[in-house]
DNA sequence: AGGCGGTTATGATGGTCGTCATAGTAGCTT
DNA sequence: AAGCTACTATGACGACCATCATAACCGCCT
């Protein structure tokens, strides 16, 4: 198949921009880590690493929009939790070494290319209106669904920052539980107060 | 006198770094950008960029740190706002190209720079510290200060990336209006509602 | 005047990077 | 079988990087 070895640069390569940035990235380290031929970079990314940085962040994205699309819906809580368990897996699997593509990307590119820019603000976007979607669906007023998913994606993206920092997850799992009391009180259900995550 | 270069190599370091990362940064860039003498590089930073790059981040801590701490702490939200205002200008002042220093630093470290990062954790939990004693200082109860404090500071870190993706200051003004949600009601003042930014 | 420490000029080194050209191979189509 | 397309091997290229060695410069102290 001919999309194996380019499948499998991309995930190098996403995996290694959320833990060094795209910068520290090489192309020798994305050869090294997925074991794809040196011949066909250019075949497959005939852009170059720009190339490569955008077809990591879209990788990503897609999963990320996947995971997102794939929750129940059943409360506002649950759906902001969805979203802040997803990126505790990748701190915790990860030993706190990894966070964010898109961050990484975002972070040392310069001005100059705007074409990766546009790639990294397309993404940041579409995370946050289906995450402002889906709380509008369970129930969160029209007007605060949108801040509180730009709140909640800006405290993932800057906890992430810190749970790097910090070596583990406290930071993140701190900034979570905040990010929860912006939520409006759910309709009180019968019995059971507290969250009960699925 | 000595220090003079050797400060406007700091400053374009720190300046060049917030809006490119670290390893996109080289030392012709800060050289251009300082005019400091090409000779003097391994005199004052023997330990090569990553003596340059600490520099950079405690240089910042240091003016982030005078900043808060030139505050005059009326209130809960006041303490908030002069965080974030500052945020707010780097922002603005720089066209949305700028982000913050210590975040750069972490995004492209890797794991083994085990001394670089150990300068970036130091400085984030200097700054959480800071803006929770604050907290406290203006009533907030000390169980709710700490973590609202690593919120605001998470919630700027990933503010000041979504700004830097879209291009302009919003993202950040949408995130500091959440998080003054996360503070207690003040003490009902006699008159006047509503929060009044300085 | 003389010297001395702090600073800078100059330039080279070895390495790595992104990029690309050229040639070879595998596999499907006809 | 022939040929075409998609992929890979090999290796080179110019550029830039961080780092350092060596020597010259400057101003201050004596």
């Amino acid at each position: 198949m001919a999309a194996d070895s380019r499948a499998s640069m991309v995930r190098s390569a996403a995996s290694l921009i959320r833990s060094r940035g795209v910068s520290a990235t090489s192309f020798s380290d994305v050869l090294a880590d997925s074991g794809a031929p040196r011949g066909s970079i250019y075949h497959h990314f005939p852009d170059g690493k720009r190339q490569l940085a955008e077809d990591a962040i879209s990788w990503t994205s897609e999963r990320v929009l996947t995971h997102l699309r794939a929750g129940n819906l059943a409360s506002a809580s649950a759906v902001l939790e969805r979203f802040i368990a997803m990126w505790r897996q990748v701190v915790v699997t990860s030993g706190a070494t990894a966070g964010c593509v898109v961050a990484g990307v975002a972070i040392d590119t310069g001005p100059n290319e705007t074409a990766l820019m546009d790639v990294v603000r397309d993404t940041f976007r579409s995370w946050a209106t289906v995450l402002a979607e889906e709380l509008e669906v369970v129930g969160v007023p029209p007007q605060r669904a949108t801040p509180i998913a730009l709140a909640t994606l800006a405290g993932m993206e800057g906890a992430l920052i810190l749970c790097r920092a910090e070596g583990n997850v406290k930071p993140l799992d701190a900034v979570a539980k905040e990010l929860m009391r912006l939520l409006p009180s759910e309709k009180p259900r019968r019995r059971k107060g507290p969250v009960h995550s699925s």
